[in-house]
DNA sequence: GGGCCCGCAGGG
DNA sequence: CCCTGCGGGCCC
């Protein structure tokens, strides 16, 4: 670790923030990092990719007709069925209810649950957010948080989008969305997915609607499923398929929505923060990745 | 690495 | 129709 001195004040005021958002999961009862979860192989996360690039399957709905298909897959030590059984590859004995086939014409969902998906236990994963959205245990195949201000949130990712959230595995802070301009300018207009906080996050509106699920979430208690990416810079996140891991999101159980504030992000706008916890009684965490330095 | 484009789901 | 958003691919 560098000396402060040496920090850039952005690097400053990373650590402060995560300084701070780790206060907030202590007075939540755990002590910062290592405890739980088994500890699985000992690889490195890498800096680069293995190959450059991998031979993607079909995995656009231009390729397929409109629609994905159920690409989830279940890891290894989940892979047995009930009986004991071996299954094959990418099979479960409960991995039903979503269709198994191409689906050319839209598939008319049903509304969105609070809790585990049935057929998607604590486990299973996929290689894009679009599969995990097609099986409906986050559906959305860009925003990272699903609900509603009158429901409340069913769903999230953590997939390193503010570079100061903590994540401890049983506890972890979340940042809200909104907050940035997405349109460019009337010069150079934009239609994009991200870009730079530009203003305050709010609970208001169609932009403030998804921080105000999960502000809902947490005066309703009810869980939250939580998938992690492999851009989320955690020992706690999936390796990525491209890193020698066989998952880029993973669900990895139901949270509940312990505190909600409003802090100072990193881009110098207010945002929505949020601290989870996880609830008991659900399989171990895994943990793909040694300590990150 | 960054920039840019555009598909998509979901809600207003 | 419009808008949002922790994608994914491509180019440089």
């Amino acid at each position: 670790m560098a000396d402060s001195a040496s920090l850039s004040g952005y690097e400053k005021q990373r650590l402060a923030n995560m300084a701070a958002n780790r206060r907030v999961l202590e007075s939540l009862g755990l002590g910062g990092g290592g405890h739980g979860g088994s500890f699985v192989p000992s690889s490195k996360k890498l800096k680069t990719p293995i190959k450059k690039k991998r031979a993607r399957p079909a995995a656009s709905p231009a390729d397929n007709g409109g629609s994905y298909q159920s690409a989830c897959r279940t890891s290894p030590r989940l892979r047995q069925s009930s009986e004991g059984a071996l299954l094959p590859l990418g099979k479960t004995d409960s991995m039903l209810p979503w269709p198994q086939e191409r689906t050319p014409e839209k598939v008319e969902k049903p509304p969105d649950t609070f809790g585990e998906v049935p057929g998607f236990p604590v486990g299973s994963f996929w290689e894009m957010r679009a599969e995990c959205c097609a099986d409906l245990v986050h559906r959305a195949t860009v925003a990272g948080i699903v609900g509603t201000p009158e429901s409340g949130c069913y769903s999230i990712v953590l997939n390193g989008g503010y570079a100061d959230d903590v994540d401890d595995g049983e506890l972890l802070t979340y940042t809200g969305s909104g907050g940035r301009s997405l349109k460019g300018t009337a010069a150079n207009p934009k239609n994009l997915r991200t870009g730079p906080a530009t203003h305050d996050q709010t609970l208001d509106g169609k932009e403030g609607r998804y921080n105000a699920a999960l502000y809902k979430s947490h005066e309703t208690r009810q869980p939250v499923r939580v998938v992690r990416g492999y851009k989320l810079d955690s020992q706690w996140a999936p390796l990525g398929v491209d890193f020698g891991g066989e998952a880029n999101y993973r669900y990895d159980g139901l949270y509940t929505v312990e505190r909600a504030w409003l802090g100072m992000g990193l881009e110098g706008f207010r945002v929505w923060k949020f601290a989870l916890k996880r609830q008991p009684g659900q399989p171990e965490l895994m943990r793909e990745r040694v300590e990150e330095d």
